[in-house]
Order: C-alpha cells, then sequence, then structure tokens
DNA sequence: TTGAAAGCGCTAACAA
DNA sequence: TTGTTAGCGCTTTCAA
C-alpha cells in the first residue's frame, strides 16, 4: 500500500497526492476530491518513515522527564501530548527514571537518532553539552519547570509563589510559621527547593517575623516525607508553629495527616498551605497556590509549534506563567 | 553526516558500517573496530528514518493508556519503557485521555502510520476492528491488565485477587464484610469492577456469609470515591460492617480517611484491605493484595521481543501474573 | 568477509 | 495547478 496506488486509483501523479495529502501546495478542490476518496477507499496512510527520510521532519515530539510517579510531571505530559497529537505529532516518551545510565542513553543516543524534530525538557536542568549537542542538530528545545540557560523555559516565578503563600498565612495573623521544603537531592535538577525557600524568607522578613530553623524541614516532595517533616515541626510543644507552608501539595497532604495523628486541629491548631493544586487538594480541603502544569505543557507545545511550523502561528509571547491563591479549609487565623 | 563518510573514513564499504554497527552479518573484528572508531570519532548516530525505510523495522513500541493520572497505569509505563530502552526501542506514548476523538484518531491514524513495530495496550479492552487493523499491517499486539479477545495479554486473576482479600478478612473472623467496587463508567473497558466482584461474593459464599446490599457501594477507584462510598458503608451504626475490601489502593485509603473521619480507629473498629501495593500503601499500612506493574510492563515487553527479534529470545511461558497478600496494620480481628 | 547497487516510499524542486 | 524526477540515508540481496 503505497502513494502510488493511491495516485493510480485517484488518476494523479504521486505527487500530487502528497500535496493533497500534507495540506502544503496548490492542490485543486477536485484533485483534492479524488485523492482523499482514494485514499480512504484504499485505507491508505503514508509512512512516517519515508516521509520524514524525505522531508527531514518527524512529525515527532521527544518529552524528556525525571520521574513518571509525579503528580506535577505526568499532568504536564498530558498537557503537552494532547496538544501535540492535535497537531498530528507523536510523542516519544524519554524517562530518565532509573538505575543508571538512562541519562547519558537517552542524550547520546536517543535523541540524536533524528527521530524527534522537537524536545520538551521537564524540570530537568540539562547540562551544557546537552544542550549544545541538541542545538547542534537543529533541534529546538524548550524547558518546563525548570531553568536552563540559554533555552527557552516555561516555569512559575518559585519565589513568588512562595512569598505569596507565606503572605496568606501571614495576613492570617500568623507568626510562628513553619517551612516543609524540598531537599536538594529529590530534586538536584530544579533550584526550586531554593527558591521557594527564599520567597518564604523574603516574606518573613517583609513581616518582621523570625526566621527559627528548628521550624524549618525539608523533605522529598512525597506525603511520606511530609508526614514525616510535620512530627517533626510539631512535636515539641514549646513554640510549636501555627501554620506551615510545604513547597509541594503532597507534602502538604502528608502534614495534615500528621496533624491529626498528634491530635491536632486542622485548621484550628495548625494552617497548612501547599503549593500546586494537585488533583487531590480540592478532596483534601487544602489551601494551596496553583500552577497549572497541563496548561503549562500545552504551552510548551506552542512554543515549539512556532518554531516547527511558522506558517500558522507567530512565537507565542514569552509572558511568565500564571499562579493563584486558592483558598480553603486548611487554613484561619491563628487561635491566640 | 551519514553512514557515507562513515564508510569513508573507516576505509570500508557502507555495507560494512552497517553490518558492523547494526550487529546482523558477518565482519571482521579488524572491520568492526575501524567502523567503530570512525563512527565514534564523528558522533555518527544512525538516521532512524533511513534505516526504518529500508528494513521495515521501526525499533518503536507504541504504547496505549486510558489515563495518565493513576498509579496502576504510569507504573506499567515505566516498567515497559525501561526494558524497551535497554533494548534499544523508543517508547511513543498514547493517551486515550481527552473529551473526545483520540481513541478513534490513534487507531485510525496514529497506530497505522507505520511507526511503531508493537503495540502494547494498558488495561484496554479493544474492539474487534480495533484489533484486525493492527494483525492486518502485521503489528504484534500485547495487552496488560485487561483482556483482549484473540490477544496475548498479561493479567493477573481479579476473581482469585478479590476473593484472597476477602478471605484474609474471614479467616481473620469478620462477618459482616463490605465492599467497595469499581464502577463501571470510569473503567468500562476493563471488567475488573465485575471480576472483583465476583471474587468477594464467591469467599462470601464459601464461607455461608451473607452478601448485604447495604454493604456494597461502587465508587471511580480515586481516594475521593473511596471516601464517599466508605462514609456511606459505615453511616449507619446497627449492622455496621467490620471490614471492607476496597478494589484499589487508592480507593482503601479515602476510606481510612472516611473512617478517622467517623471517629473509627482502624483496625480496631473497621479492618480495611485493598489491591494493588501502590507506593504510598506501605505509608498508610494498609494490608493489601499487591500486584506487580513494573513487573507487568517488562513482562510485556518480552513477549514482544520474543516476537520481533526471535532469536535472541523464546516466546516467554504464558504463566499467570503473581499477586500476594501483604498484611500490615489496617486489618486486625474483629472485636466482639 | 566484503562491496556494488537496487530499492524502501515519500517530498520538493523544477518544468510544463 | 500538475507531473517528472532526483534524491533522502540506510539495508540487503547478490556477486565476488
Amino acid at each position: 500500500m503505497s502513494i502510488a496506488e493511491v495516485a493510480r486509483l485517484a488518476g494523479v501523479s504521486t505527487a500530487t497526492v502528497s500535496r493533497a495529502l500534507s495540506g502544503r501546495g496548490h492542490v485543486s478542490a477536485k484533485a483534492r476530491e479524488k485523492v482523499l476518496e482514494a485514499a480512504s477507499e484504499l485505507g491508505y496512510v503514508v509512512s512516517q518513515a519515508a516521509s520524514s527520510l524525505a522531508s527531514g521532519r518527524t512529525r515527532n515530539v521527544g518529552i524528556v522527564l525525571p520521574f513518571l510517579n509525579r503528580w506535577y510531571f505526568t499532568t504536564v505530559l498530558e498537557g503537552a501530548q494532547q496538544r501535540l497529537m492535535r497537531a498530528g505529532y507523536d510523542v516519544t516518551l524519554y524517562n530518565l527514571a532509573g538505575d543508571g545510565d538512562e541519562r547519558r542513553e537517552v542524550f547520546e543516543h536517543f535523541l540524536l537518532r533524528q527521530r524527534v524534530d522537537a524536545v520538551i525538557a521537564v524540570s530537568l536542568e540539562l547540562t551544557e553539552p546537552e544542550v549544545t549537542r541538541l542545538h547542534a542538530i537543529g533541534k529546538p528545545l524548550v524547558g518546563v519547570g525548570g531553568p536552563i540557560p540559554g533555552v527557552h523555559t516555561l516555569a512559575i516565578d518559585d519565589v513568588a509563589v512562595a512569598r505569596l503563600a507565606t503572605e496568606h498565612l501571614v495576613g492570617l495573623g500568623h507568626t510562628r510559621i513553619g517551612l516543609i521544603g524540598g531537599d536538594h537531592e529529590s530534586d538536584a535538577d530544579f533550584h526550586l527547593p531554593t527558591k521557594r525557600r527564599q520567597g518564604f524568607e523574603a516574606a518573613m522578613n517583609d513581616a518582621e517575623l523570625p526566621i527559627v530553623a528548628t521550624r524549618i524541614a525539608d523533605a522529598d516532595f512525597t506525603i511520606e516525607g511530609g508526614y514525616r517533616a510535620a512530627k517533626q515541626l510539631l512535636g515539641p510543644l514549646r513554640e510549636r508553629p501555627t501554620a506551615i507552608f510545604a513547597a509541594s501539595d503532597e507534602m502538604a497532604f502528608g502534614a495534615m495527616l500528621a496533624a491529626r495523628d498528634l491530635g491536632l486541629q486542622v485548621p484550628n491548631d495548625i494552617s497548612i498551605i501547599g503549593v500546586d493544586d494537585h488533583d487531590q487538594s480540592e478532596f483534601f480541603g487544602l489551601t494551596t497556590v496553583a500552577q497549572f502544569p497541563r496548561e503549562q505543557g500545552a504551552a510548551a507545545v506552542d512554543v515549539l509549534m512556532a518554531q516547527l511550523e511558522p506558517r500558522d502561528a507567530e512565537m507565542p509571547a514569552d509572558t511568565p506563567l500564571p499562579f493563584e491563591l486558592r483558598v480553603r479549609s486548611s487554613t484561619s487565623r491563628p487561635r491566640d
């Protein structure tokens, strides 16, 4: 089943079939119709391999992620994939999780096989050589959720997000505010833990509130990590914080569970705020600063499309990504 | 950068380069070495498009999933992807979630473009035409987690799993046992809800225990759904169940939270068991019947590889997939 | 074990 | 607007 058979059945040349099916180049309405009819009658679908070889375009985008088991990553992936599919593009998934050489393999072989037209890197701080390599083979690259030097990146302002969350607690009248930050091991790649901490500290300083070391604990962005960190922060009775800012919703969930296990009521005894607006945050009644990973994924695709298919879209403006405070029932004024 | 340049630098023909690099066909050690050296010196990586066109093999496998935001699916995906990558294969991801035509698009266009050598369908009951179409273009197909007529499928015995879970509760001495099953909307495709219910009923019948309609509630496999269902089951004081079998761990988590909110202690007042052995089950202390989605994904790849590259492996035997009771702290003898 | 050369199926420049 | 045709870069006979 090749383009030649379609051409024969439609009574035109293969070039016309190609033009009619791809949409590039001029084809008369009549010819287009004949081609479409013939193609559907034969159940013809173009061979990507042949098309790629001839045109140099694969209609395939690589998405590189550090993990698959975290809400943020899969949600970005979903947003990007949906938009790409609508544009007729495939998505090839490169998951870097694993014991060993995945990362090197991906960057030294998989991505260089001329299989993708572009790459989306999610929450990954690529190294200089990794970026260079991709640029060298002329592949557009866009980052989501993490800063990559010299690359168009879509990311929320993590400092501002943390500041907003902290200010919400300050605004409610809290003065003893704890922080569950991200540890650096679990996120070596994106400086998110540092930034969210900076925002926290900035807000505390502005409010002239003390930043107390014993009210700061690091965790690994999981529920369990948040649980442990909260137990640590809330354990001592004296000078216990009345509010906690957790750098992610999943850690905030853990903190809420820890509070309950300690016999503390949320929000009466302890207010808790997170970041993300995770699928389950509504269920937990968690106040949070929402970011919109699905939209972030889709926006990344728009940026790529502007480069890959300059005809139908101009480059989207480089606007900062939105975030938004969502007040629910996990925060309130302190009881005092 | 093409194979010709490598050939020139190595002082051999393009055919020899191809053979040396792909490993098929005989090449002298000397020639192979020269080729490898030249290739690495030039940073040469084969063009997949050209290779595919010439050989008819893409070294790419399509994985089709109904959602991305559930632990089971992403874990299967991760297991499959890791193994495929190790074999030098790419993974193209087809996520059917979305508002509309995704499914038709995927099966009528994306999968037919000769972009994949094989397809793995996760928790999807493909229709007759969908299967036929794939077979018609000669693409091996394997299913994970859901039965597909006429297709090699890897799935645990859901009836047996549910029976095992229920028998655990019966064995502890429970007689009033509730079920949180799956509703059919959220999983139209795999008959898992029905099967797990069958297993539950079989175990109850064997133990000569009554199956009471008010002790059965359906949910959508989410925490929130499990929470609601449990509230419903545990609300009435009289004849309240002393144990609940939830058809998934995420629903079981919800049930545990609901129990707490009702002032019930797990396991003293209510025992809860799930299915999956979710990442977080250990943290919640949830007793569960573990299945091993990562291994299921990897096993699916083994089946495909046996078909795609018959040389290096015989077809793995069609053994039933393992599952295993994991007793933790959410189940105990009833108090009575 | 190696090399020459004929495609694989399509696209895009060019000509008509 | 359409057709002719030369590649795209690789694999794989076939012959040596």
